[in-house]
DNA sequence: CGAGTCGTTGATTCTTTTCAAAGCCCGTGG
DNA sequence: CCACGGGCTTTGAAAAGAATCAACGACTCG
């Protein structure tokens, strides 16, 4: 391995949805913009199809995900309500859109956010801070998923999911799990049965409680922060 | 594992270097700013350093990683003559950035960066666009190290670089490595006795020839593609 | 020539996957 | 109200793939 002296500072990792205040100058041109709804299950796109527009989530959530020719699937993304989907520079999708539950999202033409981005500074700013944390969240889940183990990689989700129930002022500590199980494993890059069993391990371990296979409590917070820091016991 | 009705349309995977065509708006602010050279193994900045200049990369090739507390590094891309680096918008750096080889850089301050992207259209159009490619470069990367083997992962890299051989006007064929076999680990996130096993086998099944460790001809470009697509033999 | 780095190979271990089966939850309909 | 069915989750046993530990070989630079 190579050894750097330096001190280095970790990102929150896994920080599913880098989304700001919202109320941005982007906010607005998309608050304006054509509503649109999804039951659970819709796609709202798939790789390939031509871009017509980017998207604001109002209410509801998605993964964004890519497969392989043989099926396999990879989830590099949750997005929930004040997120942007699609912002990237790009004639066509490079990734499937598909709702977990019932969605409602504001639909700008791929055009009109372009020229946005050209004559508006201040909504070009912020697509430019969206993008780059778009990009650092990619980079983040890939180290993840690239050199942590499956129970650092679910304790590190349990805290994201944790830190943005707070952030949406739910009690921290009770997490109301929005996705399956195989969701989950997409994301993380695992079976189902690989997160089953570790959602297992934590409860006999005492790190959570599992009232419902849906709702997760913390029980010791400490314990999944040195998991998820990824310091190798 | 989810069924999906439409067809799918694949990206070139793990395409090292999104560099377009050089000559943009961008470029030329780069071409007129400070030069700077690094020796082998010379870090151009770690992890956590306040966000000084973006960079062009004039001649030669870093490595982009992030480490664990505990040492374990996931590279997430290779830099090459053409290749920005640092063009997101963060006030410190979320990643290292290591010379592989003698490099030469130009190096842009960036709230220079920042002014341009907001007063120069043209220029601001190709921040974006470079800025797209590398969230998909992230994510392509995601898919490949989260759901491929080693042969698969290995095989991309191999025909990736291929690629960006010929476009360099080399022989598609004939492939002088840049990096480590430990750099392709961290790349790859497999360790080098995986890799070292999985260039022998390729070998062996008669895919490449290895002249020397560094330089792979290619044998059978259509295996190496089969695996590299990911349908699962 | 010798030290050191990098790459290969072998034997073994470990984590995760795969395959298989059973349990649970929840909505539907009798 | 309870039985039935289907999807999701859990659990177990076996297998596979990659990691780890260890040793050796090749090449480079003093």
């Amino acid at each position: 391995m190579l050894s750097v002296t330096r001190p280095q500072m970790q990102r929150e990792p896994l920080d599913l949805a880098a989304s700001q205040p919202s109320g941005g100058a982007l906010d607005r041109r998309f608050r304006s913009a054509a509503a649109k709804t999804l039951e659970a299950r819709d796609h709202l796109f798939f790789e390939g199809d031509d871009k017509s527009h980017a998207y604001l989530v109002e209410k509801g959530s998605l993964c964004l995900y890519k497969t392989l020719p043989d099926g396999r699937r990879q989830i590099f993304g949750f997005a929930h309500a004040g997120d942007f989907i699609a912002l990237d520079c790009s004639d066509s999708h490079s990734h499937n859109a598909r709702a977990l539950n019932l969605t409602r999202l504001r639909c700008l033409p791929a055009h009109v956010l372009k020229e946005v981005g050209r004559s508006d500074p201040e909504a070009g700013l912020q697509l430019y801070t969206t993008l780059s944390e778009h990009l650092m969240a990619a980079r983040d889940l890939l180290s993840t998923v690239g050199q942590r183990s499956a129970a650092e990689r679910l304790a590190g989700l349990l805290l994201a999911l944790a830190r943005r129930s707070e952030r949406n002022g739910f009690d921290p500590w009770k997490i109301q799990l929005p996705m399956t199980r195989l969701d989950i494993a997409d994301f993380l890059s695992l079976t189902i049965e690989t997160v089953s069993r570790t959602f297992t391990k934590f409860r006999q371990d005492g790190l959570i409680d599992l009232t419902h296979s849906t709702l997760v409590t913390i029980r010791n917070r400490k314990a999944l922060e040195s998991l998820a820091a990824g310091e190798r016991d």
